[in-house]
RNA sequence: GGGGGAAUUCCCGAGUGGCCAAAGGGGACAGACUGUAAAUCUGCUGGCACCGCCUUCGGUGGUUCGAAUCCACCUUCCCCCA
C-alpha cells in the first residue's frame, strides 16, 4: 500500500486536482509540496496539527515538505470562512509568531539538509511593486471567477474589502514563486483553501504553461459538523504554556463517541490494521479508544513522558487514585489567611477555577465546589490553615476541574 | 457623490421615556442520569461588602424629576441609486 492509499484510507484527502498524477508522484516520493501557515497567534493549534502530521507522513514516504510561514500574507488576512475582517497585526508581532511556529514545527518535521525547508513569504511578498505585480500576474486573474469562488461567497453578503480580496492573489503568487525557485510542484492545505490553491495552479499554468497540483485535507469536524480543536471558542494550543499537556490530553480524552475513531484514524500514526480492529469497539469500550487517542496525540506533541504523566494524572483524578503530582498547584502564604482561615470563594478565584467572586458564589450555591472529599454547601465556608499541610488540599469545581493548594 | 438603515450584555436577537441588569434562543458553566460519551431534565449566565448597592445598551454632549429608548454631533457597518 502506497502512502497515497494510506492517506485515503485514513480519510485525510478531500479534493485533488489530478488523482492519478498525484498518486504516482506521492507514492514515488517525488512530490515537493508546501503548506502555508498564517501566523496570527504565537502558537500553533490543534487545528494545525493535522497539517503537521500530514507533512510528517509524506516526508516519511520520501517527499519533501516546504513549510511556508505566512509572514506576508498574514499582513492581509485570509477572508475564507470568516464573517468579519480580522485585525491587522504589526510586522513585529508577525515575526515573533513566525519564530514560535518554527520551533513547534521542528518537533514534527525533520528540517535536515535536503529533507525539508522552511520559508517565509514576507521575504518576497513585501518587496513586490504594485504596478509590476498587476502587470505580471494581475492579468491572469478573472474577477468574475474569483467572485464565484466559495471562499468569497459568504463574504459577498457581509462585505469584503479590496484589501482582503487580494489574499487569493498573494497565495497564488506564493505557489508560483515556490514553483519556480524551489521546484515545488504541489500545494496542500485545509479544504477551505481549495479555491485559493486552485488560483496558484491556474497562475502557473497560464504564466509558465506547466502543471502544478493541489490537494486538500479533510477538515476535522465533530459529529455535529463543528470544527474540532476548540473549547468554548478557545483554541487548543500546542504550546504547553498555553494549553498544558494535561489539558491537551483531556481535550482528546473527552471527544464524543461518534468522533473517536475518526480522530484516531486521521491523527494518530497507529497502523491501519490495528485501527480497523478497534473499529469494532462500541459502548463504554470506546473509553479505551479515547485513552489511546489522548495518549498518542499527547505523545506526538509533548513527548512520551508528558503523555504518560497526563494519563496517570487523569486516571488518578477520575478513578480515585492518589497521584496528584501533575495537577496545577498554587502555594498559599500567610498573607492569604485571615485568622488562620481562607474562604472557599477566595480559593476558587485564586485557583483560576472561577473568574470572579460572583462566579465562585454561584458554583458553591449549585453544589459544584468540592474541597478534599466534601461538598461545600455554605457560601461563606472557610478552610483552616492546618489542612493545607502535607500533600496539600485538592479543590474541585465540577467534575473535571481540579486545583491543588499547598502551604 | 445622493438617499435609506443599523450599532444592545459571550453570540444571535427583543426592547422605542419610568414596571430594564434588560424578553427569547444559542453557547458556556453547575446539578441529576451516565462511561471523564451522547441525548434528556433542572439550575445558572454584569460586578460587589449579593434581602441592598454599583457599572452597562457604539462614542461625546444635551433635553428630562427620570434615557438602551428623545435631540445634536462623531465613529463604524450595511443596503439602494450613481
Amino acid at each position: 500500500m502506497g502512502i497515497y492509499e494510506e492517506l485515503k484510507a485514513r480519510g485525510l484527502i478531500a479534493q485533488v486536482t489530478d488523482e492519478e498524477e498525484i498518486r504516482n508522484m506521492v507514492n514515488a516520493g517525488r512530490a515537493k509540496f508546501y503548506i502555508g501557515f498564517d501566523c496570527t497567534a504565537d502558537s500553533l493549534t490543534a487545528g494545525h496539527f493535522m497539517a503537521l502530521t500530514l507533512m510528517k507522513r509524506l516526508q516519511q514516504a520520501g517527499n519533501q515538505p516546504i513549510a511556508l510561514i505566512g509572514g506576508g500574507t498574514t499582513m492581509i488576512g485570509d477572508p475564507s470562512g470568516r464573517t468579519d475582517m480580522r485585525k491587522m497585526l504589526t510586522r513585529e508581532d508577525i515575526d515573533h509568531n513566525a519564530e514560535c511556529f518554527r520551533r513547534q514545527m521542528e518537533r514534527f518535521i525533520d528540517f535536515g539538509e535536503g529533507k525539508a525547508q522552511m520559508v517565509n513569504n514576507a521575504d518576497w511578498l513585501l518587496d513586490l511593486n504594485y504596478v509590476e505585480l498587476l502587470r505580471e500576474v494581475g492579468a491572469c486573474f478573472s474577477v468574475n471567477n474569483m467572485l464565484r469562488a466559495e471562499c468569497y461567497k459568504q463574504r459577498m453578503e457581509r462585505g469584503l474589502s479590496f484589501f482582503e480580496f487580494n489574499y487569493m492573489i498573494m497565495q497564488s503568487y506564493d505557489f508560483y514563486y515556490l514553483f519556480q525557485k524551489y521546484g515545488c510542484n504541489m500545494q496542500f492545505g485545509g479544504d477551505d483553501q481549495w479555491s485559493n490553491m486552485l488560483g496558484g495552479t491556474e497562475l502557473i499554468r497560464k504564466k509558465l504553461g506547466k502543471d502544478a497540483h493541489a490537494m486538500t485535507i479533510t477538515l476535522l469536524t465533530d459529529s455535529q459538523g463543528k470544527k474540532m480543536g476548540k473549547t468554548a471558542g478557545n483554541a487548543v494550543w500546542l504550546d504547553p504554556n498555553k494549553t498544558s499537556p494535561f489539558e491537551f490530553y483531556q481535550y482528546w480524552r473527552n471527544v464524543g463517541d461518534a468522533d473517536v475513531m475518526k480522530c484516531i484514524r486521521m491523527l494518530t500514526f497507529l497502523p491501519l490494521e490495528q485501527i480497523d480492529e478497534m473499529d469494532k469497539w462500541e459502548g463504554s469500550e470506546l473509553n479505551r479508544a479515547k485513552e489511546i487517542l489522548a495518549f498518542e496525540l499527547t505523545k506526538l506533541v509533548h513527548g512520551e513522558e508528558e503523555a504518560k504523566k497526563a494519563g496517570a494524572a487523569a486516571k488518578a483524578l477520575f478513578a480515585g487514585g492518589a497521584d496528584n503530582s501533575n495537577m496545577p498547584t498554587t502555594t498559599l502564604t500567610d498573607a492569604d489567611f485571615t485568622d488562620g482561615k481562607i474562604t472557599v470563594i477566595d480559593l476558587l478565584v485564586k485557583s483560576g477555577l472561577c473568574t470572579t467572586n460572583s462566579d465562585a458564589r454561584r458554583t458553591i450555591q449549585q453544589g459544584g465546589a468540592v474541597i478534599g472529599e466534601e461538598k461545600v454547601s455554605d457560601v461563606k465556608a472557610a478552610v483552616e490553615e492546618a489542612r493545607f499541610g502535607g500533600d496539600g488540599l485538592i479543590l474541585r469545581k465540577g467534575k473535571k476541574n481540579f486545583h491543588k493548594f499547598t502551604k
